[in-house]
DNA sequence: CGGATTTGACCGGCGC
DNA sequence: GCGCCGGTCAAATCCG
């Protein structure tokens, strides 16, 4: 139920990013030095209405400590050939192979997404980078990768930023009428974020449905733009069924407004509630929701307060965004990473229909394991755990999982803003 | 009281 | 043509 899937909060709850730079400046810089990731962590936002630029990011060392590592990190990442070595579909059919002879871009259209997150399907190795990453750090956890390590294959996947992944989208028809058809033309941009970088993002988000995703035991939640009556941008939110952590968000539209520098009035309005850990669940359907089930949510930034600002950040820049693009429009918010655009290339062969399909989306991001240890010596267990929820299969809103990302999101967000004193 | 969330119902695209 | 399923609507409810 919601009051445990409380995705929400964490979407709107949060300050806008230019909290995070301030976390980013004071915490990760130290560690730069020895991790390189820390430096990623580092980056810091060149304009405060803009979020997402990152103007150090093409600094000439970094660029060549990304480079360095991108090719220290290529050995793992897969190749041209899918693979079910994931545990995701042991036997994939006849659909899914032809779905794998077809790269998919990241920014795609519904079909495609939805074939990709089709538990049997997998993506061939060039174009659905969401996944793959997904597919890639089980390599690497397999591979027993240190995490920092695993972090920066990962981090690299997000170094092409774009302004906002909602104000680079193009325009569409927002007062077009309901069209199923022009839905699944629509351009998206996907983007895996840690459940902290849900809530980076400066736009207010409405929820306004929430449905069970066959093949995913986690609900996919329905976000539209509250900043803006008739603002026609969306945004889905779901849970990753590959790796619990993280979250696999969709955004659709295009805002009709203006950037807010600060969080929309409404976003302040939101419920915060605390629920009691662990309120749980539906044990009617535990066995197919083995890690719906999280506990109970705490969307409230009071209590993330609580933990104390001033703890330790340790920078994590576990974030993905994804995305080729070939917008040229947009190349100027673009910072082109060698690898990633000659996939992007390839893509683009592979698939010449999207020419301009591709989106960038990197919030910059900073989460605190300490205050996620907080939370958990709180009460709430971390995600993977639980018993699950029971999700009606058929139409309509159900009973969401329950896993709080809020929690951690909310912690961050409001932890920066005690550090900017916002 | 206004706005956000929840959730059952409905619509329509799409695959078979 | 039919059924499945994702996306959206909207009434009820909640909350500050």
């Amino acid at each position: 139920m919601a009051e445990d899937w409380d995705l929400h909060a964490v979407v709107r709850s949060c300050k806008s990013a230019t909290t995070k730079k301030t976390i980013t400046t004071t915490t990760a810089t130290a560690a730069a030095a020895e991790d390189p990731l820390a430096r990623l962590a580092s980056l810091t936002f060149e304009d405060e209405n803009d979020p997402f630029s990152f103007p150090h990011l093409a600094e000439p060392p970094r660029a060549t400590a990304f480079q360095e590592l991108q090719e220290f990190c290529k050995s793992f990442f897969p190749t041209t050939t899918a693979t079910s070595s994931h545990g995701i579909n042991p036997n994939p059919s006849l659909s899914d192979i032809q779905r794998r002879r077809h790269p998919v871009r990241l920014t795609t259209t519904s079909s495609s997404i939805r074939s990709h997150f089709k538990p049997g399907s997998s993506s061939s190795s060039t174009g659905f980078v969401g996944i793959q990453d997904q597919q890639r750090r089980q390599q690497q956890q397999q591979q027993n990768l240190p995490y920092q390590q695993r972090q920066v294959l990962h981090q690299q996947e997000f170094q092409r930023p774009q302004a906002s992944p909602a104000m680079s989208l193009p325009t569409m028809q927002s007062q077009a009428p309901r069209s199923r058809k022009r839905k699944s033309q629509q351009k998206r941009t996907v983007c895996h974020v840690t459940a902290a970088n849900l809530s980076a993002d400066v736009w207010a988000w409405r929820k306004y449905g929430q449905k069970p995703i066959k093949g995913s035991p986690y609900p996919r939640n329905y976000y539209r733009c509250s900043s803006s009556k008739g603002c026609s941008a969306r945004k889905q939110v779901e849970r990753s069924n590959v790796d619990a952590n993280m979250f696999i968000v969709t955004y659709t539209g295009e805002h009709t407004h203006p950037r807010p520098t600060h969080r929309n009035s409404l976003a302040g309005s939101t419920r915060n509630k605390c629920s009691v850990p662990n309120k749980s669940i539906d044990k009617d359907n535990s066995a197919s929701q083995s890690t719906a089930n999280i506990n109970g949510s705490c969307s409230s930034p009071q209590s993330a307060t609580s933990l104390s600002p001033t703890t330790p950040l340790t920078v994590q820049t576990d974030e993905e965004a994804i995305i080729a693009n070939k917008n040229s429009n947009e190349e100027e918010n673009k910072i082109m990473i060698d690898g990633n655009d000659k996939e992007s290339e390839e893509m683009a062969d592979d698939d010449d229909d999207d020419e301009d399909d591709d989106e960038i989306l990197i919030p910059n991001m900073a989460m605190s394991q300490d205050i996620f240890m907080g939370l958990q010596e709180l009460g709430y267990s971390s995600p993977g755990g639980g018993s699950g929820d029971n999700f009606s299969d058929g139409g309509g809103a159900n009973s969401g999982s329950s896993w709080p990302p809020c929690c951690s999101a909310a912690a961050i967000a409001t932890t920066g803003a005690a550090v900017n004193g916002c």
